[in-house]
DNA sequence: TTAAATAGGACTAAAATAGTCCTTAATTGA
DNA sequence: TCAATTAAGGACTATTTTAGTCCTATTTAA
């Protein structure tokens, strides 16, 4: 249907690690015996999400990785851009001439405000909900009208 | 931060094509002349939305695609899938064993319930959305608590 | 019967993603 | 001060996915 990358998968999954422990300094290779990915791939991961200001690192010896906030201000939608960068959904791939030769082209704008839609949802979702499971988010509705103004 | 393929996107702009004249048959050659995108790929994309019956085919000379619904029913999410299949934004991709004991594993459900947040807010664009430039889609709100029963 | 279309599938090429590894830098503690 | 430990950064390779092309068969209208 739509896809993230793998690595953001396995992110979910180091910071849930964290999470429940959130005060703790964990080692990028402890991250990796406990959640079995390879331990070049976790440290991979887990310098993404130090750039993204999601984790604070500390080096040399009993260094290590820790969460940079609460796991309820940590959104999915700051983890999934970590991990892949700010692409959205579509970026017109024919040129804009065509385009809008060929369709009027509010398409351009419109998947514009898809995007905006799928991410206040991923918004909406933060590391403390995807730990305790199915719990209800903050914003409990998407106003997505508010986005077709 | 979140993809469709490039496919999708000449499908959105190939469909809204059609959708300012919903009842006509356009032949491949036509539609790659008028989008701009090469008749191989139009071709391709063409099968791929008839295997999904968003658009009827005739065969033989006058023949052609046509839109097999109303735009205001087809929806973006039809369109996807159609393109790139029933994939959810991630399948757990570590082990179930690991992912349970690694941390308690809640990330599984709760991914699924985004996925579902997200397939309802394509669902709710639908083509007439897209080629109306700035419509306000139907359903105007997303109630993702009733996801989180 | 011929020309104009689509159907289906095999194949190739290109691009994106994942994964690994190496060298450098920082910190701790003996 | 030195050795051990750990992260930073970046280059590189391999893998997988996606895009794109092409060929042959089938259908239909005139």
């Amino acid at each position: 249907m739509i896809r993230v990358g793998r690595l953001t998968d396995y992110a979910t999954v180091i910071l849930s690690v964290m999470a429940k422990d959130k005060n703790r300094v964990f080692a990028a290779m402890e991250l990796a015996a406990v959640t079995g990915i390879a331990l070049p791939t976790v440290s991979k991961i887990l310098k993404m999400l130090v750039n993204a200001k999601i984790l604070i690192s500390t080096r040399g010896s009993k260094g290590g990785y820790m969460l940079a906030n609460e796991p309820e201000h940590i959104t999915v939608a700051a983890v999934i851009s970590a991990l892949e960068g700010p692409i959205a959904l579509t970026e017109c791939s024919i040129s804009k001439q065509a385009c809008e030769q060929a369709s009027g082209c509010g398409i351009r704008a419109n998947w514009h405000l898809i995007n905006q839609t799928i991410h206040n949802a991923l918004e909406s979702v933060t590391l403390a909900d995807l730990v305790r499971p199915l719990a209800v988010p903050e914003e409990s509705y998407i106003p997505v009208a508010s986005l077709y103004q």
